[in-house]
DNA sequence: ACATCATATACCTGTGTGGTTATGAATTGG
DNA sequence: CCAATTCATAACCACACAGGTATATGATGT
């Protein structure tokens, strides 16, 4: 428990584990099949280590495991990143024109 | 040469390491007495790692190899975390505050 | 109770990484 | 030229990690 964040995300398969879980959460065995090339072991190591850091959750439904991604922690690394925003200019742009989409669908919700 | 920038990021040091050339380019000896702990070739290896996955410049000024960041990479990071951006919420607004903020910065500097 | 499905754990193995000390290479000052 | 400074590289060690196969665990269906 209590891994760090950036070492899990440190390893690619791990980051396409999370790119596949940010549409819907997954039962383990259907986001192995996104890995032919990794056993099942592996994945599941690879998913035990995205929990210990916090990256995902785990919500036992019969037989299956779905894992989902949890939003804090890659907060955390979002955060550490901000203090570099500043060194770049251009991204700021899209980024505010992200936030102002973001505002309105908020708004939205709440209507 | 061509090291994953995630996997630069996974190490503590470096990433202390970024945080203190986000202020201003640092000697490599300068750097390294912010880690008394660490020896001088340790530290060479970290920033060679940096270096390696296109996180810091060198530009060498007579005995000193002075160190700065670059911020292509970082970005790409950024790019990538934004994917997830969409699922945290409160997040959002210190983010808008810390844009307001830079977006008054840049007006005055073209001023 | 038993077989099956879904997932996790145990154990081994090769490779990578962070740390060290010792040494090399380039620059500078006397 | 020699010594000191500044930094990088080499060689080595301990350990962590990703991968595999084999096995355990737990829940479901018969």
């Amino acid at each position: 428990m209590e891994r760090d964040v950036f070492s899990a995300l440190a390893d690619p398969t791990r980051r396409q584990m999370l790119d596949l879980l940010v549409r819907h959460e997954q039962a383990a065995g259907e986001l192995g099949r996104a890995f032919p090339s990794i056993s099942q072991p592996g994945i599941s190591r690879h998913l035990r280590v995205l929990r210990e850091a916090g990256l995902v959750r785990v919500r036992q439904v019969r037989r299956n495991r779905y894992y989902s991604l949890r939003s804090e922690r890659l907060a955390e690394v979002d955060a550490w990143i901000t203090k570099y925003r500043g060194f770049w200019g251009v991204e700021l742009d899209s980024l505010e024109a992200y936030l102002d989409a973001k505002k309105r669908t908020r708004a939205e919700d709440r209507s």
